[in-house]
DNA sequence: AAAAAAT
């Protein structure tokens, strides 16, 4: 059993005293005391669990000087330098980072793992977006394989490097964060005889293996399907005979329902373990305990847990502020973020503020597709094809799994380089992705879940800059807001004009309110339906478990055009949903009691599988859809007039509806 | 039910 626990004060004692155990702070520790993490490497028959927040930190050192006289010690090292001075890694490789990339200091992740890797011991790390974790696993990796073969560390005139001599795998959950983390390992590598190569999906797999075959490859960076095909396939040379390290990035992710099959299937494929020894290495900003059953069977009994943020604490960071912004409908969505938008972008334009970067998350690709359209169409009024947008200088770009592989990155490097713009995004972005720059990350809609909107808030804010978050939702949607977001320091905003407006009551709108309506609205009259109707039908897949959900869709349907076959299936989809509901309110209810039971007895750790993953996020309080309520209202977005679920006007059948229930106003994330 | 990932 691990002492561990994830919340509650009553385990940081715990956690305290499983972190002093294991952080050992030598006699000799510098002045400076800023992460001197120095962990013996002792036998260990249970993982150790270290934990580096400052509180923790402090303590650790106090309490673990009283015997670190007794323990094996290992130099401070908190910067890049330093494993040049205590010769743990290779100049060549520390020189291409201090002189290289310009990094002198070593991050908290940075200093814990790449001491701790080098020992060779397995290692699940947590450490927040943005601080480094990539080189916190990539140095110790290159290290360990110079250190069989020193004779890579040089570069030489003629390499001799073969496909079939892999030492090291790496894989990403996404194939932009695979190009990302290649491009930063060739970076380390570059005055070495190591080969880097890539393997994902959406390229040529046959350039990939004559490239490979030429130019020999030791680190292989890939996505879980193109890998499997290579290992795989006798023919394609890819060999991983000596394999020394596995990395999972966004570990968590890699774990999860969809993908942890497909790791399972690639290990079969790699060296028996017990023949060839080999070091795993999980990384993520989120490592929610259902995973940790799946982590314990991934790594070797002795692995070490790294966390840099404090059990309980927050994965966010305290420097991005954090918004929520609720909207009457979703047809205020598109003007309410383009309100947002506009009003930064004004303030960019008068140099107060830095140039408006901002990635803007939906859940469905559809969605994205609608507004990215919507945005894009903005540039159109008034002034013919040739006008400006009010946008500008931001570029207006998407991305998504729908786009060619060969669009997806183009649209990644020009985002990355653009100092201003607007990236309409699907979680493919979400994670690990490295935009310099963003100020902005909104999310529109609700995330697929808690880990889902701490990693896409984490592309900005990054490294030592700042950013802001925002997400919008709907009214009846903020119990589940609420709930996959508790505890997160999220506050109401009420600044945006747009968002809680009665759309169908236009004439009184103020001024400045009707100017984006009938912007936004003459935009979206310019779309295709079928983009519409795309939209519609991903939403409607998105409401689950959401109050009054037919009444929403009803309303939207006076802004985006959907046939009547779609507005059938819709009827289908959530009188299902209604008796489903309705069979396990009681259920529910009972489980949910039983849950909240688990977390309290939680506290002294878990030990075993949890069997499996696919616990509802949103289980229990479900308000299942009320009424029906007959579409009325002419608005400026046209639209095709009453298009509403065929219900007669204002009689609701009630049951389950929360009209009248006061709405959430203490955000208590 | 959505996204991502192999052809």
């Amino acid at each position: 059993m691990f002492n561990i626990c994830r919340r509650g004060p009553a385990s940081i004692s715990r956690v305290l005293r499983t972190a002093t155990s294991a952080v050992r702070i030598p006699s000799t520790r510098p002045s400076t005391l800023s992460l001197s993490t120095h962990i013996t490497h002792k036998p260990a028959l249970e993982a150790r669990w270290l934990h580096v927040s400052s509180q923790l930190r402090n303590q650790a050192v106090a309490e673990s000087q009283v015997d670190s006289a007794a323990s094996q010690e290992f130099p401070a090292v908190t910067k890049f330098d330093d494993l040049l001075a205590h010769k743990l890694v290779h100049p060549n490789i520390v020189n291409a980072i201090t002189k290289g990339m310009g990094h002198h200091t070593m991050t908290d992740v940075q200093s814990m793992t790449i001491n701790q890797a080098l020992q060779g011991t397995d290692i699940i790390a947590q450490a927040r977006t943005g601080t480094g974790k990539t080189i916190g696993f990539l140095v110790p990796m290159l290290q360990n394989i110079i250190r069989r073969n020193p004779e890579l560390a040089e570069r030489k005139r003629y390499s001799n490097a073969r496909a079939s001599d892999i030492r090291a795998i790496i894989i990403s959950p996404t194939r932009e964060l695979a190009e990302q983390i290649a491009t930063e390992a060739a970076k380390l590598c570059s005055a070495t005889d190591l080969i880097v190569q890539i393997a994902v999906g959406g390229n040529s797999k046959r350039m990939m293996l004559s490239k490979t075959r030429r130019e020999g490859c030791h680190i292989l960076v890939a996505t879980p399907g193109r890998l499997y095909d290579l290992l795989s396939d006798p023919y394609s040379g890819i060999r991983a005979d000596q394999l020394t390290t596995l990395v999972l990035d966004e570990a968590d992710r890699l774990l999860d329902d969809g993908f942890s099959k497909d790791i399972d299937e690639i290990k079969t494929l790699l060296p028996d373990i017990t023949k060839v020894d080999r070091q795993t290495l999980l990384f993520s900003a989120t490592v929610p305990r259902e995973v940790m059953g799946l982590v314990k069977r991934t790594l070797k009994p002795d692995f070490h847990f790294v966390q840099t943020v404090k059990e309980g604490d927050l994965a966010t960071h305290q420097k991005v502020p954090q918004n929520v912004v609720t909207v009457a409908g979703y047809e205020n969505l598109m003007p309410a973020v383009y309100e947002l938008c506009k009003r930064q972008v004004d303030l960019a334009a008068k140099g107060e503020g830095l140039p408006f970067k901002a990635i803007i998350y939906f859940q469905a690709t559809a969605s994205v597709q609608l507004a990215y359209r919507t945005f894009d169409n903005l540039a159109d009024q008034s002034g013919g094809r040739f006008a400006k947008s009010p946008l500008y200088p931001a570029e207006i770009s998407q991305i998504h799994g729908q786009l060619t592989q060969e669009r997806r990155t183009n649209v990644t490097e020009r985002f990355r380089r653009a100092k201003t713009g607007i990236l309409f995004s699907t979680d493919v972005t979400a994670r690990g992705m490295d935009f310099p720059n963003v100020t902005h990350v909104i999310q529109v809609g609700l995330p697929s879940n808690r880990e889902q909107y701490i990693h896409r808030v984490g592309r900005t804010g990054r490294g030592d800059k700042t950013g802001s978050a925002y997400i919008f939702v709907h009214e009846a949607e903020m119990d589940n807001a609420a709930r996959t977001l508790r505890q997160l320091p999220i506050k109401k905003d009420d600044t945006l004009e747009t968002a809680m407006v009665d759309m169908t009551k236009d004439a009184q709108l103020p001024a400045s309110v009707a100017e984006i309506i009938t912007q936004v609205g003459l935009a979206t009259k310019m779309i295709d339906r079928d983009t519409k109707q795309a939209a519609f039908m991903g939403t409607l897949g998105t409401m689950k478990g959401v109050r009054n959900g037919i009444d929403i869709l009803n309303q939207w349907t006076k802004y985006v055009e959907v046939e009547e076959e779609a507005v059938h299936q819709a009827h289908l989809v959530v009188e299902v949903e209604e008796a489903d509901l309705a069979a396990t309110e009681v259920d529910s209810a009972e489980t949910e009691v039983a849950e909240e039971d688990t977390v309290e007895s939680r506290g002294g750790g878990f030990g075993g599988d949890r069997g499996g993953r696919g616990g509802s996020r949103f289980g229990g309080d479900r308000g299942g859809f009320g009424g029906d309520r007959g579409g009325r209202g002419g608005s400026r977005f046209g639209g095709d007039g009453d298009r509403g679920f065929g219900g007669s006007g204002g009689s609701r059948s009630g049951g389950f509806s929360n009209r009248g229930r006061p709405a959430p106003n203490d955000f208590n994330f």
